[in-house]
RNA sequence: GGAGAGGUCGCAUAGUGGUCGAGUGCGUCGGUUUGCUAAACCGAUAUACGGUUGAAAAGCUGUAUCCAGGGUUCAAAUCCCUGCCUCUCCGCCA
């Protein structure tokens, strides 16, 4: 969220973005609070100042307490009103979105700037299938079982294409912690009510999350959340930053209103594995850091030979919490399609506003850290890019050589 | 799951209703002293939200905060209730 005095002092600054955002959103309301609040705010804190000294002299006597019966009384109802108020302002401000960074393009979807592709997409002699059918050939992936087990949505692996997943976590963790230096976590799957509010997905996106209601906790939808949470409420020196973390979670999404978009096969999952890089950093580097954390990512889909593009997205096809964000988009020759795999954002301070992480300067102030995070990669996905990428004409799929480490040397999956 | 103990400033501790403007020790920072170091001594030592002075840096000032949320009271660190967390023991368990 952005900070009251921001609003306050740059009113002008924020109606830009929300209307280049393409959102709807009246930020009057909150000013006008704001100002009734403060006001109110003057009032009762001379009253507490009174009641403070007289309750400072000892023992009062009857006259007194008289007096301070009313003075208490109206303290209340101030208090009240001042509570009140500051109930609305924080629900407006949950709704008011970052500020994006000037390097992105204003607009919306079509705005959406292409930065950069890598790799050729490669051109077959032969019709190819798409990972559904490679899956099912190679007696890897299972969906009829899947959703006899769990329902639609999900997806069971078996044999050399469990091996494939779990090759594929172990590759991306090495890589990013031996050659990027992230250090590795490996978090808490569910977690509370204050974590999920802390990184924004509550009380906004509710629905879309998995709850144990007996236990007010969450499934995680993304990695994002436990290990931003894990400096929840922390003071960072500043000889600690910048942190880079890694860690493997699975990723658990309800979906709900996506029915109908992208059900087939492993795109768009209830439950996948994802490994999370999330960085905290000093504000007068997060840009720069944005753009290696976008490297991390790419060496991951380069090391696999994935062709794709770096989208830089527009001001209207943001997350509200970022102020910059790439999406990184490889291509799947047999569905044919580019798929999103990964999403690096910087959030500037808005993050840390929200979950209170600080760091101490070297002349000893308190600043709000500046977080990012991004996916370095999404495994569904990227195995339906494996798979479609390296589909050999009899059936098999050449594994490709920066995984075969991990699976037992093997240079090719064929059916057992 | 059962029983008990506990949660106060960076750490340790004191504090059974008003004089708590939270004491003390340690740590940290600044200073005095000193050939240097140590010791000793002196001083400082939070955050948030307001008000106000100022061009700014900063200053002055008020309020809140003793795990969190409710309650009792003219007045709560202190009394009551609920929750969360930690520790000890018992039970269950991969």
């Amino acid at each position: 969220m952005l900070d009251i005095k921001f609003i306050r002092e740059n009113p002008d600054i924020v109606k830009t973005t929300i209307k280049n955002r393409n959102l709807k959103l009246d930020i009057n309301e909150v000013l006008d609070l704001d100002t009734e609040r403060r006001k109110i705010l003057v009032e009762v804190e001379s009253l507490k100042a009174e009641r403070n000294a007289i309750s400072k002299k000892g023992k009062p006597d009857k006259a007194i307490i008289d007096k301070m019966k009313v003075l208490s009384q109206k303290v209340d109802d101030l208090d009240n009103k001042v509570e009140g108020i500051d109930k609305k302002i924080g629900n407006l401000l949950l709704y008011i979105p970052n500020i994006p960074h000037n390097s992105i393009p204003i607009g919306s979807l079509e705005n959406n700037k292409e930065v950069k592709t890598w790799g050729n997409i490669k051109k077959f002699d032969f019709k190819p299938k798409t990972h559904m059918e490679i899956g099912e050939d190679l007696d890897i992936l299972d969906f009829p079982r899947s959703s006899k087990i769990s329902g639609s949505g999900f997806c069971l692996f078996k044999g050399l294409g469990a091996l494939l997943e779990r090759a594929l976590i172990n590759f991306m963790l090495d890589l990013h912690t031996t050659q990027h230096g992230y250090k590795e976590i490996f978090p808490p799957f569910l977690v509370n009510r204050a974590s999920m509010t802390g990184t924004g997905q509550l009380p906004k996106l509710e629905e879309d999350m998995y709850k144990l209601k007996d236990d007010d906790l969450f499934l995680i939808p993304t990695a994002e959340v436990p290990v931003t949470n894990i400096h929840r409420d922390e003071v960072l020196d500043e000889s600690e930053l910048p942190k880079y973390y890694t860690a493997y979670t699975a990723c658990f999404r309800r979906e709900a209103g996506s029915y109908g978009k992208d059900t087939k096969g492993l795109m768009r999952v209830h439950q996948f594995d994802k490994v999370e890089l999330v960085k905290f950093v000093k504000p007068e580097t997060s840009f720069d850091e944005l753009e290696k954390l976008l490297g991390n990512a790419e060496a991951v889909l380069q090391k696999l030979g994935l062709p794709y593009r770096v989208v830089m997205l527009s001001t209207g096809d943001m997350s509200f919490a970022a102020s910059k964000c790439y999406d990184i988009e490889a291509w799947a020759p047999g569905i044919e399609k580019n798929l999103e795999v990964s999403s690096c954002s910087n959030f500037t301070d808005f993050q840390a506003r929200r979950t209170n992480i600080k760091y101490r300067t070297k002349d000893k102030k308190l600043e709000y850290v500046h977080t990012l995070n991004g996916s370095g990669v999404a495994m569904a996905r990227t195995v339906v890019c494996i798979l479609e990428n390296y589909q050999q004409e009899d059936g098999s799929v050449i594994i490709p050589e920066a995984l075969r480490p991990y699976m037992g040397g093997r240079e090719k999956i064929t059916k057992e």
